[in-house]
DNA sequence: TGACGCCATGTCAGATATGACATATGATCC
DNA sequence: GGATCATATGTCATATCTGACATGGCGTCA
């Protein structure tokens, strides 16, 4: 459902199990939103650390230049899934995603740019 | 695309970059199905942890007994998305989410089980 | 000015994931 | 034996995601 979950609530005239089951779900949606936008910050950085355009990324990824700019913004309509494989498939390790999902700032250069 | 991808390229005859770059592209499958199989190794620690039955999960979660079942049993149709958001929903924080991506093992309890 | 590269945004047909339901297995209790 | 609970597995209609395509904005270069 992912985004239809809210309305299905409200429709349910709140049976759920009220106001602290609804802090609960709102809270992890944000969480899950945040992490989102972690990978995708992670995603961009990866690509021009690579010095590739998207376009170039999208070739490898089997993907389109659309998407590749629709996850690098975040856009609600990529999952998780994409958004990891992609990194993977940059050469992100699962210690990279841990790092990315945990603080979501950055590690490896200091002094940015 | 998710499980097609292979096969397209496959279909292909092979124009992507060859051998190298499938290598990444299994290598990067293969660590995406393992973060997938930890954080389902860890739904269910958690699930069990709060003595909850996949039935009242499923009523926390607003799905189902058999999509939880799935989740739990690392079945291909179960997306991260979904993954990550019940844990989220269960009280999970990113700090846990990256735990259970990186080594899978656990951390909190010693002595097992 | 035009041409080109890079990125953002919208749309849509086809591919996947999801909740719900049915049904099966195993364990426990009486 | 039957009844009950927890879990697994399969199917299916519908919701959501995905790649592809079109288009527009923005900067650069000639």
């Amino acid at each position: 459902m992912r985004k239809s979950k809210r309305a299905r609530l409200e429709a349910a005239g709140w049976a759920v199990g009220s106001v602290k089951e609804f802090l609960r779900l709102s809270e992890a949606d944000a969480i899950l939103i945040e992490m989102k936008l972690a990978l995708s910050r992670s995603l961009r950085d990866r690509r021009k650390k690579q010095g590739l355009s998207q376009v170039q990324l999208a070739e490898r990824l089997q993907s389109s230049q659309s998407r590749v700019a629709k996850m690098e913004a975040g856009d609600p309509s990529v999952s998780m899934d994409l958004l990891v494989s992609s990194l993977l498939l940059l050469g992100a390790s699962p210690a990279d995603l841990a790092n990315a999902i945990r603080g979501g700032e950055k590690k490896t250069g200091p002094r940015a740019a």
